[in-house]
DNA sequence: TGCGAAAATAAGTTTAGACATAGACTGGAA
DNA sequence: TTCCAGTCTATGTCTAAACTTATTTTCGCA
């Protein structure tokens, strides 16, 4: 073994891992089964079972029953995005945080949003839109619909002092959520509030959750020009 | 139990994430421990345990050790992102794949190329600017580097032939990989090769990957305007 | 030769039991 | 009161053994 690890069954995907990127295991081979590798690095075989499964998950091997353990061909690329709290986001990097609230009230929900959020066009919910800042500069701008039914007391909640992301992220856990990034050229409105020029590129995030009872609201986020979203493997 | 499940501990899994999102167990509550929640459901500790790790990679419950599980108060949203291969993502849209080599050349590296791979400036790499089309659209543009010292081989390779990113990932697995979003007016040249107007916001995704001779290649991919990328929970 | 049933195999899952260890708690010494 | 050392506890990990199950392989029969 290689590789020092908290665990066996870590220094067993370590080992596996560097027999793989270092070739001596190449892509579409054969890899010894369970038994044997467990006889090899002397544990039971329920630790090479789960050290393997890390691997599959990650996307490096290919195990089916009967037919073995293979590397790869052609390993699709995975990457764990982690999206924080924005203030959380802010602070992090260092910088004050702060937010203002431009708009919130009661509106009919746009197709767009509806179909985002499986719900009747026309529907009334509340309609939020905030600017989140760091050090006083604009960082974020987010435009939230939140559905009351599947949210029952977001109409009594004055969004000027809570953060919806926050009270709602403690609030109501969701069981699915819907994620998708683009980018768009900066609107008169998105313009203004992120202090740039119109038609500047800026990246979008979309993202809605649902619970039980139905969608619990739906966010675009529109980034400051040039901000970079990091990913990890 | 109220959900059917392939395993005891996916079942599991399913009812404690059950519990949260309804609320029988709010975000801060420690629930019971490994034992009892054993004893609940009539299976032994380790299937218990292996239900909650997975809940708690998810982000769902905080665990330590002699304090007990807690519902996570502010969950962090993560999100998997796949990034297939661009053939297979184009061809999985029933769209016919094709692509052109722009430019294939030796070339001194640029300094932001340099400082994502860890490289000397003006080091002499392979430079690579490829679009991607689907049914004969433009739907990405390629600007790559490789590092032939990473990656042996690639300068006797006719990308024209085969596809850069196929034979990557075929030949060289990788040990790190750094990803990043952003968001980018389209140039000039981008603008032609997309058949877009110069200024358009265009997505950019960046990808450097590594093995233990250093960084094998990095990929900036721009798709074409109106693309959205689609993570899963 | 072709086909379908039966056997074989490798991974998937579970169990009971054991020990390791982080970290919260306690009680006593300074 | 403060702090440190020791105790305790819930999770973390591992093991050996058994059973399950998807899939491939084999083999006998038509």
């Amino acid at each position: 073994m290689t590789e020092k690890s908290a665990s066996k069954a870590q220094a067993i995907t370590s080992e596996v891992r560097r027999r793989i990127v270092d070739r001596e295991w190449r892509q579409g081979d054969r890899i010894p089964d369970e038994a044997e590798l467990a006889v090899e690095f002397g544990v039971a075989r329920a630790t090479v079972n789960k050290a393997l499964q890390l691997l599959a998950e990650e996307g490096l091997l290919d195990r089916k029953r009967r037919a073995g353990t293979h590397v790869t061909v052609n390993p699709a690329r995975k990457a764990t995005l982690t999206i924080p709290i924005v203030r959380e986001q802010i602070e992090g990097a260092g910088m004050e945080y702060s937010h203002r609230v431009v708009a919130q009230k009661r509106s009919p929900l746009p197709a767009e949003a509806a179909a985002r959020m499986a719900l009747p066009e026309g529907r009334v919910l509340i309609h939020l839109r905030t600017v989140h800042y760091g050090d006083g500069r604009p960082f974020q701008v987010e435009d939230r619909w939140i559905n009351p039914v599947a949210a029952p007391g977001a109409e009594a909640i004055d969004f000027q002092r809570i953060n919806a992301n926050e009270w709602l992220v403690r609030n109501f856990p969701w069981s699915r959520a819907d994620m998708a990034f683009s980018a768009e050229n900066a609107d008169a409105r998105n313009a203004r509030l992120l202090e740039t020029r119109q038609g500047t590129a800026l990246l979008i995030l979309q993202r809605t959750t649902f619970n039980d009872l139905g969608a619990i609201t739906s966010a675009r986020l529109a980034f400051h020009p040039g901000y970079m979203l990091i990913a990890t493997p």
